[in-house]
DNA sequence: GCCAACGTTGGC
DNA sequence: GCCAACGTTGGC
């Protein structure tokens, strides 16, 4: 089992949407790197972090764990929709995306903090220019970080 | 709102 | 295949 840390604008969807909503379909990624860690690697019973990004408080909120595995985002077929990618057929499509199930909101884990732990400082999150929405997490910083809760 | 960093696009 | 231009991300 692999562990992740899944980031979202709160603005877009947050830890409360997805305490509401109980399961999401992670839709909207349109980043190759991003799609190939839910199509190589990611497996139903993976923890992730619920990271809140592009915000007053970014940082992490929640937990989550997915539920089903990768299969085509319906968003890229949807004209109407932001995601929309013409160029992505029924027959071959482009993007894909898993379903992911709300395990529990923690306290948050601001990204200042997180920087503060040394154990910590190689974590995708922190390096600078960071933009990739889906990154793995190391088991031991996994476990440092369910330490900190 | 600014702007550095990054991924993608497209002309050549 | 190179690389400049462009659009997006996301912390500040």
């Amino acid at each position: 089992m692999r562990y992740w840390l899944l980031k979202s604008e709160p603005s877009a969807y947050s830890i409360d949407d997805m305490a509401r909503d109980r399961t999401t379909t992670w839709s909207g990624v349109r980043n190759y790197q991003a799609r190939n860690f839910m199509r190589d690697q990611m497996r139903v019973g993976d923890r992730a972090l619920f990271y809140h990004s592009n915000c007053e408080q970014p940082g992490i909120v929640g937990i989550v764990e997915v539920c089903k595995p990768a299969h085509p985002d319906e968003s890229q077929f949807d004209a109407r929709s932001k995601y929309y990618d013409r160029d992505a057929k029924r027959g071959a499509p482009r993007w894909l995306n898993v379903d992911v199930k709300f395990v529990r909101k923690i306290r948050l884990v601001a990204l200042d903090e997180l920087r503060r732990h040394k154990p910590l400082a190689r974590m995708r999150i922190l390096q600078r220019g960071n933009r990739l929405s889906i990154t793995p997490v190391d088991p031991a910083e996994w476990a440092f970080i369910m330490k900190l809760l």
